[in-house]
RNA sequence: GGCGCGGUACCCAAGUGGUAAGGGAGAGGUCUGCAAAACCUUUAUGCGUCGGUUCGAUUCCGACCCGCGCCUCCA
């Protein structure tokens, strides 16, 4: 069996073929660094980080690249509200998104800015307008004629035909041919930031960004464009009839887009007071591997409910899959194997390979995994479980985990990055107490940790329960939890 | 208004024309000095409502109710 993906373009699940064998060329539109990513960006982008994981386990050569948009209308009047310049203003955004995608465990895509390609727009615009696809405005704008391309409006199932210019649009406001022309150069108006280019000065419109930046790193033709459902109209639609109209190729192969989600039963929204950051999130003392692991455990194309019942819901179903794990590292066992355990650790990998090719079926692919878990729990506990048992067993765990990325765990650091970025920033007031709970474990060192431990295993040892419940009470206060098992006392921090 | 998606147990959430995955929470139990972890049992004759097709529907069709998305730059 191969991967079946849902094509947004043919508007069905089908076969997930390449244009180079064994190779994918990809893109994703990124984020607009002009603040801090929220939720939603990052189901987007773990959604997509998890469709590059999956294709490198099935054996392909990834070539994934993602745009960082440091420029347009809303960063150049932030930029000019805080008297600086526009790269000024964008690189502390830009270097947050960098620290948010990688605390919440995507692996970096090739990115490129926006501004470091403005030439390339301009030249691109320059070939639209030798061909009389795109033209000029009075003002020096330029935009793109939709009346060239026919096809517009096939991604997004729309039928322009019927549309009449002015109906939404004052034609008036703008120097336009016809309502539906896009811009695909902005001419600067007075005071504001601008390049000078070969078509004048300006700055780029964002449908320009991704088409010239996705075909001169992943060529004309490529294999899927990614990106949250609201880019398929009217950003997708114009990105395809820029490329295609100047290369009279098929632009993307794939359209990958990732459905919205919900925070609480609502749309996040400012004004519902249900919009959330993941540093908000990671104030309020929630990890980055619950985060994670929330987003991940609802398939791309379905609405996700976020809650904060789920995030907790989240953090124990990822410390059962942790604290199995460790079982299996901790213990020794007999040697040997056990035919039925070996079978059910590739059964599960099967399973969750079967899932993943169904479109991405990540809920099954997590029951998968959770089911290896509560049945080889059970062999455990049984004394079932022999040495050469072990090796399949965590083959299965980091299968799920080349996928799912929350195995590891490391949220303290992330979480005391955060605390600590707070700080930097002045907003100690929003340091939740259940965070500075969280990364109180950090103070103590591992070795404080197991003399401590040693002196409670010797009173338990020496029966005496109450030195030994009190020294224990004394770890699980900083934050460090204990299990006394027959081979010795385990720990990990909170 | 146009186009599209969805409504599954207390919560989150898969899934299928043939009798409801998984996780969390709750209850009971096993193990344990206690705790933790783990395991076992239990929690939807039921899958928004009402009709229809069918030997049989949660799954297909229709109507209705509710939620959500896109319809010019919000992931």
């Amino acid at each position: 069996m191969s991967l079946r993906l849902y094509n947004t373009m043919s508007a069905q699940v089908e076969e997930f073929r390449t244009l180079r064998d064994k190779q994918v060329f990809m893109y994703a539109c990124g984020p607009t660094v002009y603040d801090y990513g929220h939720i939603g960006n990052f189901r987007t982008f773990v959604a997509v980080d998890m469709l590059q994981r999956f294709l490198r386990q099935s054996g392909y050569d990834v070539h994934y690249v993602m745009n960082i948009t440091d420029v347009d209308d809303k960063i150049i009047r932030n930029a000019a509200r805080d008297g600086v310049s526009v790269q000024q203003y964008t690189a502390k955004y830009e270097k947050a998104f960098l620290e948010d995608s990688a605390m919440i465990g995507i692996e970096p895509p090739k990115l490129v800015r926006a501004t470091d390609h403005i030439n390339d727009m301009a030249e691109f615009v320059g070939k639209l307008l030798a061909k009389d696809i795109a033209y000029c405005s009075d003002d020096g704008s330029y935009y793109f004629r939709i009346a060239k391309f026919p096809a517009y409006g096939k991604l997004s199932k729309k039928d322009f035909g019927g549309m009449l210019d002015g109906a939404r649009v004052d034609v008036d406001e703008y120097d336009k041919d016809s309502a539906r022309d896009f811009a695909l150069w902005k001419a600067p108006k007075p005071g504001e930031a601008f390049w000078q280019t070969s078509i004048g000065p300006g700055r780029p419109g964002w449908h320009l960004e991704c088409s010239v930046m996705s075909m001169k790193e992943l060529g004309e033709s490529f294999d899927l464009h990614a990106g949250g459902e609201d880019l398929v109209f009217p950003h997708h639609e114009n990105e395809i009839a820029q490329s295609e109209s100047l290369t009279g190729k098929t632009f993307s192969q794939f359209w990958f887009h990732v459905r919205f989600l919900l925070v609480e039963g609502e749309k996040m929204s400012k004004s519902l007071g249900n919009f959330y950051t993941l540093r908000d999130l990671v104030l309020k003392g929630y990890k980055p591997s619950s985060i994670r692991y929330l987003l991940t455990s609802v398939p791309y194309r379905n609405q996700l409910n976020f809650t904060f019942d789920g995030l907790k819901q989240a953090a124990v179903s990822v410390d059962r899959l942790r604290n199995f794990r460790q079982r299996l590292k901790d213990k020794n066992f007999p040697s040997g194997s056990d035919p039925a355990i070996r079978t059910l650790a590739h059964e599960t990998i099967t399973h969750m390979r079967e899932a993943l090719e169904d479109d991405l079926n990540t809920a099954q692919a997590q029951a998968a995994i959770f089911e290896m878990v509560r049945l080889a729990n059970s062999a455990l506990d049984a004394g079932k479980v022999k040495q050469n048992d072990v090796a399949p067993l965590l083959e299965g765990l980091s299968k799920f985990d080349e996928i799912f990325a929350v195995l590891e765990d490391d949220d303290r650091p992330k979480m005391k990055a955060v605390f600590d970025w707070a700080v930097g920033e002045g907003r100690e007031k929003e340091i939740s107490s259940e965070l500075r709970e969280g990364i109180r474990s950090a103070e103590l060192s591992d070795s404080d940790i197991e003399q401590k431990i040693a002196a409670m295993e010797g009173a338990r040892k020496a029966r005496n329960f109450k030195l030994s419940d009190s020294l224990r009470a004394e770890l699980v206060a900083a934050g460090i939890m204990i299990e006394n098992t027959k081979e010795g006392a385990r720990w990990r921090r909170k």
